[in-house]
DNA sequence: CTGGATCCGTATTGATACTG
DNA sequence: CAGTATCAATACGGATCCAG
């Protein structure tokens, strides 16, 4: 629970799952995150392992974040959570 | 998440999955949870039907809480997450 | 564009003492 | 035994402004 709990950590690995997604489309994406919130959570995922930084760019800056192996088999259990959840209409 | 995320619901769930087990046990087997967590924790969970409150006595007053089905389908979800941290070392 | 810094209100948690 | 009441500490969350 510490690793993928909380508000928005599942979805933040959801949306990465197709690939690489930059920071303002990941925190439109999450509507409603701040970004505040949006980049402590990417913080905390970059350091527990879940997921990468990127600098694509300097002079304007763009960075995006990827999913790694860790990050996408834990996945594994939220979709797994998702499947509970939604045969139990929560 | 909201349903069995945060920092006790699991451990209450899995020590109740052997049998009914009584407050003042079931704060013990926790350790580190105050009893006003503890209390907190199994009313949100009886409303939301993860397990039963029963008074087995008045007089000394005894209670014991008793997982649901549904509390244990909860418990395959997070047997699997205990499953996938050991296997991560977390 | 990607954040950092700050402020501020709310929620959660904890320790302790108390009740029937 | 099974909680409740109270108070203090901390974490969390959002809004806003600023910077490279």
């Amino acid at each position: 629970m510490r690793i993928i709990g909380g508000k928005w950590k599942g979805s933040i690995l959801w949306h990465l799952k197709e690939g690489p997604v930059r920071f303002n489309d990941l925190t439109r994406m999450l509507g409603g995150a701040s970004k505040k919130m949006v980049n402590q959570r990417l913080k905390e995922m970059e350091a527990q392992g879940l997921l990468v930084r990127t600098v694509l760019n300097d002079r304007p800056i763009a960075v995006s974040y990827t999913i790694t192996e860790f990050g996408r088999s834990s996945l594994a259990i939220l979709e797994q959570l998702k499947y509970w959840a939604e045969k139990h209409d929560i």
